[in-house]
DNA sequence: CGCTATTACTCATATTCTTGAGTATGGTGA
DNA sequence: TCACCATACTCAAGAATATGAGTAATAGCG
């Protein structure tokens, strides 16, 4: 029953089809919640049919005839109450995480490569964030913005997940400087 | 599949039985990964019957019989096939995010209240990270136990896990205070 | 003219995770 | 002494997620 919520949060930023939802869901949480289109679209026919959201079908000329989805007063309603209650711990998973937890028994070699991979696309995230960061603050300083903008909640968030790129790249390069230092003395396992 | 490798993982620590790991596992996982008793108690007799675990069991005079298990060579051959598969990208979910990237259309004084509890659990994991740390390298300094260590691996997720508290404890107080001061200013919701 | 990519979805199945309830024994505090 | 907590698990059912395979039409490329 949490999907569900996610999914309201993405539809304040305006109406929205499953289609559009899905490729834009992950990143547009800034990497807090995931889903896979199915998964959505299946959530977005449960939702209008307990009325938290709306459809409304598009039809277009050249492409197929779209829904698009908005928040309900029921929607909203059930936004706040998710606010008041009480929130789960934040919950991490992480394969790579693991590797370098169980690094010691295994080879390190391919345990290094993979965290420079992940260090690219950290960093590739963090662009994504901040060119969405900028865009929403226009003209005025983070501090202006964040002040008195209208709609500050997308952009907050935006602000941890760039922070967890940045210390995901940092340490990502970090331990894998370290594993090829002792590589390079030890001889691997 | 994937419970499986955080569980031989932590198994690398040494033997331990179900109970203990239940206990553990979270925050010996440095909070990269989460299960529930039961998952690890199922999770634990399919690794048996695969050859990935062994158990034997203690019997103890005063307490119920326990099964400590320890992972076999299978294991740890499976460990390195693992570290060298290609990783799923990290998988975070937290209620809160999406509750703070809905503030602008919820009431903000519950999300306040449970960011400030965050990052008061935060600092609580920091603490217990820190700890364990310094346990760790006991008298070298970190560079020093990095270099020459025999296993880091543990204290690697560590690190990360530390500065994820942290910067979640930061984040959390500092979108607390932006909420707080916005609502001093406008009238809530 | 065929090939692939894109838009826009659906359905079914499988796996994983969570929830809730139970079992059994011994030690601890009021 | 009697309730409650800790140890040490098990079983079953349900919800949530992931995987895989389709459908169907247009647009662009060579």
């Amino acid at each position: 029953m949490a999907l569900r919520h996610a999914v309201l949060a993405a539809l304040l930023d305006g109406e929205s089809s499953g289609y559009e939802l899905a490729k834009t869901f992950d990143a547009g949480m800034a990497n807090f919640w995931h889903a896979l289109p199915q998964q959505l679209y299946l959530e977005l026919t449960k939702m209008e049919k307990d009325g938290l959201i709306q459809g409304r079908a598009v039809i277009q000329e050249t492409r197929p005839t779209k829904r698009l989805f908005s928040v309900t007063s029921a929607g909203l309603a059930e936004l706040e109450r998710f606010a008041e209650s009480s929130a789960k711990p934040a919950f991490v998973r992480d394969d790579l995480l693991v590797k370098v937890r169980a690094v010691d028994s295994t080879s390190a070699k391919a345990v290094i490569e993979q965290l420079e991979e992940r260090a690219l696309i950290a960093t590739a995230k963090i662009d994504i964030f901040e060119r969405y960061m900028e865009r929403q603050r226009g003209d005025a300083d983070e501090q202006a913005f964040l002040n008195s903008g209208d709609r500050i909640g997308p952009y907050l968030t935006c602000l941890r997940g760039l922070r967890f790129e940045q210390e995901t790249a940092d340490w990502c390069r970090q331990t894998a400087h370290i594993l090829r230092e002792r590589c390079g003395a030890n001889a691997d396992t």
